[in-house]
DNA sequence: ATTTATTTCGAACATTTGTTCTAATATATG
DNA sequence: CATATATTAGAACAAATGTTCGAAATAAAT
């Protein structure tokens, strides 16, 4: 009947701080867990700790972290329509987001929702979406995004032909369009989503 | 030079929530957005609650939170190799995890890493991670998750040619596979996500 | 300029909270 | 059983923290 009191702690900690939003206090603990005495709590926490389970502030209250629980994602803005004239990133623009992994993330990343098939043979489908890292510039071979006429974004690949530049879509239906100054290139098409 | 101190305090709130792991004291937060009084902070937390910016339990210290930065967001397990005799989701198959927007979370998801092109034509390929609902039976002409003799998982179409029912790849080069006992449904592929 | 509303300050107070120390109790070990 | 080790309890303390109230300062409105 008696389970180990140093998980019990970690575990009420944990579902604190998910479901409340911030940790508990050492005699919320001590209640939760049936112990009579804060130091009780405080001798597992010190182990919590030395285990690098947990991690505090000294003297401050409700500082406990759970070092498992430390958001391993980070959400990207998903850019819709372009409206003419406002920036690509603002915030009229934004119909939702979705999450990356925080190691890949840069402030540098925002997504795309495909509209079309033009690169349904590089798997890249209808209503897709593309995260696209603008701090990067695709180069030949590369998936980019490219603004059009500075209103409308498209995503294809890159290649040189010759001695010009390409837009090339992946499905036969669709050409070639030549890279001229009305095509800005946006940024590297790095990871992909779709619902199925 | 005055910008709004309440959007002042929020922001620093939530950086704090999203970088240190809890919410400043209101100390902490006078001092930063240099009001030399805790009363003064009090004043601007009471507007943002009533707001409904913030949150916080009274009388209990560091319990700001901002409900805008609730995450919207939840993790499931990616599976990799199965280990023979051990059950799909146990810890040991685990090899990562991606997220999901929360109101399309249950308990029911978990992640598959694809391996090899069979499933081309539908544009999921070879290491890409794909989505499964445990909850939701593949039907025909859905994209479903199978177990095949109890140690490998596969991913393909379904489909009933005749009174016999087939895992269908999406790819000319595969053959269609008739289900027998053997092959045993897992869920339905909701979702795909794919690093370029 | 006068009035009104908004914002800030200061200080005092009551709790909450983390910390520390010593002793008691339980559990394991030889 | 005797001894060591791990765990819990109790109490007291200092510091951190939220709360409250009245007044001062500032900005906005009339």
């Amino acid at each position: 009947m008696k389970i180990n009191k140093q998980n019990e702690i970690l575990k009420f900690i944990q579902y604190k701080i998910e479901n409340e939003g911030y940790s508990p206090s050492i005699r919320e603990i001590a209640e939760k867990v049936n112990l009579k005495s804060t130091s009780s709590v405080q001798y597992h926490l010190d182990n919590l700790i030395k285990k690098g389970l947990l991690s505090k502030k000294p003297n401050q209250s409700r500082t406990l972290t759970s070092n498992k629980l430390i958001s391993t994602f980070k959400s990207v803005p998903i850019v819709g329509e372009i409206a003419a004239g406002a920036p690509l990133l603002a915030e009229e623009n934004k119909i939702g987001e979705i999450s990356v992994p925080q190691d890949k993330f840069s402030e540098n990343l925002f997504a795309l929702k495909i509209n079309g098939d033009s690169m349904i043979d590089a798997g890249i489908f209808h209503e897709d979406i593309v995260v696209i890292d603008k701090g990067v510039e695709p180069k030949n071979g590369d998936i980019g995004a490219f603004m059009i006429n500075e209103t409308e974004a498209t995503v294809k690949y890159l290649d040189t032909i010759g001695n010009k530049r390409y837009l090339v879509p992946a499905n036969k239906i669709y050409e070639n369009q030549e890279i001229t100054s009305n095509v800005q290139p946006i940024g590297k098409v790095v990871s992909l989503f779709r619902d199925i």
